[in-house]
RNA sequence: GGGCGUAUAGCUCAGUGGUAGAGCACUAUGUUGACAUCGUAGGGGUCGCAAGUUCAAUCCUUGCUACGCCCACCA
């Protein structure tokens, strides 16, 4: 045997570096296995700015297990990994640099800024990769992605495009949630709503041309939380039933400040329960009125803005708004015309009041509803078929519980903004050219220059959306030429500086028209919701590079990526067999995918969801930088090593449940590490190495049959729960095994064999069954505990392969009833005596003789067989088969047998009857207890037959036991 | 307002229609050439409250209480 002795105690890193490098660069994370079952599962790519948090940590220990799990099994498991371009947060990231440099992103031009963000991806990016990697993470590093690697960028055009032809994303303007500190619009699901303390300001409306309500006032009372918005007031809505308002519906309101002219309309809006039960109306900002706005006939466009992209003040397109107000910041213009309406004695009162604020979730900012121009993705639609395919069962939500909460997000969702006014991301394709449009008076399509290409408005432009910009051209030029005449005032031209229009649509060859890109990229979901296929390849029918879509598309840029060309990656590892993710992205991402993958694949992206929750603090809080109650997960790796901290992880991740972090926990499970490798060690040291086969060595001995079996419903547990993604079980499970069964009894069973006190002859089998239990181990325990399980298996002995590349257990054997009743009464006696003596203050290392007269065959048998186990665990000299002599004992249990220890002298007597006594009263109250429900008719005639025969078994054991411990307290007198 | 979850030993959590388990903590102790990051023994719970279903409820149903989370336009 060879092998390396190891040392006294297990140092976690003096190995895993070691191992994790041997592994990868032997390409052992994805050996290859052509013909095997596929398994697939790919990694949440984290964002490239980050670092390894304790919810990575958890969630990336769940897939290597399961992984690991399946590649043990022998399947073709592959684990994609790669990381996100993160287009907020990283231009966040490289942003706040610039600051600390007293620079800024305006200073350069937007492709030298997307450099610098290439050159800080370049330097950092790497950081987060290689955490993984320290927590053992078994991923395919040689096929490494990043959302915004040439090939995918090439998947998320295609997906825009299609999309787009399809009518499934769409131009559109709306309110938007606008962000004004980081100045791009975004999506519903990107906003918090907190809870502030505010104001609930009453406002005097005055009515104009002398009308006045039934009750004779000359204003109508509007309550607001945000007066600074009265400034683009368009109306003023009071419910069609309150007979308060009902005669002045239809007619005006002359607005403070601005003196505007506004109709006072019925909407089922307004409350009448509520304030003073009109409402003022601003449909530019806020959601409520924009809606109400359109339902009395006003149009989005000619909708009142009074903000710019940073929330300060600017004219209205009536340009009523006082002058001294304009540039003011929304909060400050808040505050301005309070004062200014109070002044004017039209403030009525002020009523403190929690406001439902929208915050943005990366910049922190109060979102503003704001009216712009967006892209849209219809949601609802590609909704439908992933919402089938959670009913039918083709997609698995785990814990189900979830499936709730995904129909009813999925149910009511709504159009997806998908368009950022950022710099870093995928850039729409989407290309602008003049509008065509009917002059009605001369029947002829002419250009459309007014706003052109000024702003975001979408009537005014024609959208070509293409794959590359030739193409664009191309669909331009088609489009442009169905056109025969083109008018045109030189002079308007002039002025917008767009001659080449004119002279490109009067030239012969129509070449080299110009068309300006959208400025805008996507929502950095937009693109991860393809990484279920797009990391395969996705897709193979379109062209090679180059195809100069974009300033990122640089070479220089892209991770090598060994992309297959034949789609035959795509076709074995889609759809993937299991999704793990937090829940707190189920919406973001998940059910993303979930639509983009069955509209673009026709299949689901994964057979099984699996929903974990949130790594919590000791305390139950949710971990957070402003909290200081964040946990490193390096920091436990350091102190405990990546295996314990897997383990906590594991053991900890029931479902439905958030982990609550607790280091002791984490200490155990080195601890446990710890015991492992001793007992690793105490089999080096006595001969004991790699086992030579998968199939569990034939044994004879009962010990040994024993611990088969154990392995045999080990192994059993152990599957159920992978099975069932129960990761707390199965941890616990192989935990149980290593720890009560095979350390705490089989070791200490097998140190007489071992020693030769049984005669030597169960030696060779001892040895054998004893590596094999520990290979099973290790194997059992790798998906777990990667590093040291391979560092045992490499110092076991000599090994055709590594571990993770191992075969997953077989016994082949079924468990041996005998055997295990055998041993179990073996622990029965030892444990038995062990807590008499401590009862009995007698020291546990006393040897004492023992009487058992009349033992039944069996009985005898099983002392026979194991007189060396009795003698070294027991500490009990040859059990004679006689009665003992009289005098003070203590009577032990095991089995159907009472063994007499004689304790002349030693025992206290009184001591030993209460003890007895003590064991008497519990083994009566059972039987009591069993004896009453088995009296009770109803029991015996309706209970399940199976319920029936338990108690009754029970019952008999409880009385015999009874009686036995009233034979023993008689003996003593 | 709607939805979901959780309440079990001092703490963190499993669990089952037949009167409860783990780890840590606690108490006592240290004998056998793997292990003190350990061993051995032990104490500790009317399983949130109330009613119902059942032969039987910690488990199922309903209500209540407490805590947490998600979604939602109440100005």
């Amino acid at each position: 045997m060879t092998g390396t002795t190891l040392d006294k105690t297990f140092d976690p890193a003096a190995i895993e570096a070691k191992w994790y490098d041997h592994w990868e660069t032997q390409g052992l994370f994805r050996p290859a296995r052509p013909d095997a079952q596929p398994f697939t599962i790919v990694n949440p790519p984290p964002n490239v700015t980050g670092s390894l948090h304790i919810g990575h940590a958890l969630d990336n220990t769940l897939q290597d297990i399961v992984i690991r799990y399946e590649r043990l099994r022998g399947k073709d498991a592959l684990w994609v990994v790669g990381t996100d371009h993160a287009g907020i947060a990283t231009q966040m990231v490289v942003e706040r640099q610039l600051e600390a440099k007293q620079d800024k992103r305006t200073n350069y031009t937007r492709e030298q800024f997307i450099d610098k963000v290439w050159e800080w991806k370049a330097e950092s990016g790497g950081t987060i990769t290689r955490q993984l990697r320290r927590l053992g993470c078994s991923m395919d590093w040689s096929r490494e992605q990043f959302t915004m690697d040439p090939h995918f960028t090439r998947a998320v055009v295609k997906v825009f495009v299609d999309l787009y032809n399809q009518g499934l994303i769409y131009r559109d303007k709306r309110l938007v949630n606008w962000d004004p500190k980081l100045k791009t619009a975004i999506s519903d699901l990107e906003v918090e709503t907190r809870e502030i303390k505010g104001h609930f300001w009453h406002f005097r409306y005055p009515l104009a041309d002398g009308v006045k309500l039934d009750n004779g006032a000359d204003h109508i009372v509007v309550a607001t939380t945000r007066p600074e918005t009265m400034l683009a007031d368009m109306a003023v809505a009071v419910n069609g039933d309150d007979p308060r308002y009902k005669s002045v519906i239809g007619k005006q309101v002359k607005l403070p400040l601005t003196g505007r002219l506004v109709p006072i309309i019925a909407d089922e809006h307004a409350d009448p329960e509520l304030g003073s039960g009109a409402v003022k109306i601003t449909p530019g900002h806020d959601f409520n009125d924009f809606e109400v706005g359109k339902r009395a006939g006003i149009k989005p466009a000619e909708m009142l803005n009074m903000f710019d992209a940073e929330a300060k003040v600017v004219q209205t397109a009536d340009g009523l708004i006082p002058v001294d107000l304009a540039g003011l910041d929304r909060f400050d213009a808040r505050k301005r015309v309070v004062e200014l309406l109070e002044s004017e004695g039209l403030l009525e009162r002020v009523e403190d009041r929690v406001i439902q604020t929208p915050y943005g979730d990366r910049g922190g900012a109060v979102i503003e509803p704001w009216l712009t121009d967006q892209w849209y993705v219809d949601a609802r639609t590609l909704a439908q078929p992933p919402m089938q395919a959670v009913r039918d069962g083709r997609i698995e939500i785990v814990p189900k519980t979830w499936e709730k909460t995904f129909f009813n997000w999925m149910e009511n969702i709504q159009p997806w903004c998908v368009s950022r006014q950022l710099w870093w991301g995928h850039r729409i394709p989407a290309w602008y050219g003049p509008a065509m449009k009917m002059n009605e008076e001369l029947g002829e399509l002419r250009p459309v220059y007014i706003a052109w290409p000024h702003g975001f408005s979408a009537d005014s432009k024609t959208i070509f959306v293409a794959n590359t910009f030739e193409e664009a051209q191309q669909k331009a030029n088609n489009f442009y030429s169905q056109f025969q005449y083109f008018g045109g005032n030189p002079k308007i031209v002039e002025k917008i500086d767009h001659i080449s229009f004119m002279e490109w649509f009067h030239s012969e060859n129509k070449e080299g028209l110009a068309l300006t890109r959208d400025e805008d990229v996507l929502d950095t979901w937009f693109s991860s919701a393809l990484w279920p296929f797009a990391t395969l390849g996705w897709p193979q029918d379109s062209a090679p590079p180059p195809f100069g879509l974009s300033e990122v598309e640089n070479p220089a840029h892209g991770v090598s990526t060994s992309l297959d060309t034949n789609g035959e990656l795509l076709k074995r590892h889609y759809p993937n067999d299991l999704l793990i993710s937090g829940f707190d992205i189920l919406f973001f991402w998940d059910a993303r995918m979930a639509m983009q993958g069955m509209h673009f694949m026709g299949e689901v992206p994964w057979k099984r969801l699996y929903l974990h929750g949130l790594v919590r603090a000791a305390d139950g809080q949710k971990m957070s930088k402003s909290k200081g109650n964040v946990v490193d997960p390096l920091g436990l790796i350091d102190k405990y090593g990546a295996d314990a901290l897997r383990f906590f992880m594991a053991a900890m991740e029931s479902q439905g449940r958030d982990v609550k972090m607790d280091e002791k926990r984490v200490e155990g499970y080195r601890n446990f590490a710890t015991k492992l490798w001793n007992a690793a060690r105490f089999c080096q040291t006595n001969g004991i190495g790699a086992s030579q086969s998968v199939a569990a060595p034939a044994a004879t001995s009962a010990v040994n049959q024993w611990i088969i079996g154990e392995v045999a419903e080990t192994l059993a547990e152990l599957d159920k729960a992978m099975a069932e993604l129960r990761f707390d079980a199965a941890a616990n499970a192989i935990y149980h095994f290593v720890w009560d069964r095979f350390c705490d009894w089989y070791i200490e069973l097998i140190k007489p064999v071992l020693s030769g006190a049984e005669g030597g002859s169960f030696d060779d089998e001892t040895r054998a069954v004893a590596g094999w239990v520990l290979d099973q181990i290790l194997v059992m325990l790798h998906p777990f505990m990667p590093f040291i399980t391979e560092e045992l298996w490499s110092a076991m002995g000599d090994r055709p392969h590594e571990l993770i590349v191992a075969q997953w257990p077989a016994p082949g054997v079924a468990v041996n009833r005998e055997a295990k009743r055998e041993v179990e009464w073996l622990i029965a006696l030892i444990g038995n005596l062990r807590t008499a003596k401590a009862e009995l203050g007698i020291a546990p290392g006393a040897r004492l003789a023992a009487w058992l007269p009349d033992p039944s065959p069996a009985t005898r048998a099983i002392i026979e067989r194991n007189t060396g186990a009795i003698d070294r665990l027991a500490r009990l000299d040859a059990i004679r088969f006689a009665p003992a002599p009289a005098g003070a004992a203590m009577q032990i249990g095991a089995g159907d047998a009472n063994i007499v220890v004689p304790l002349e002298g030693v025992i206290d007597i009184a001591a030993e009857k209460a003890r007895l006594e003590k064991a008497l009263a519990v083994s009566q109250k059972e039987a009591k207890s069993l004896e009453g429900r088995l009296n009770n008719p109803a029991f015996v005639e309706k209970a399940r037959p199976e319920a029936v025969d338990k108690a009754r078994a029970d019952f008999a054991a409880h009385a015999a036991e009874a009686e036995r411990l009233t034979a023993a307290l008689a003996r003593l007198g």
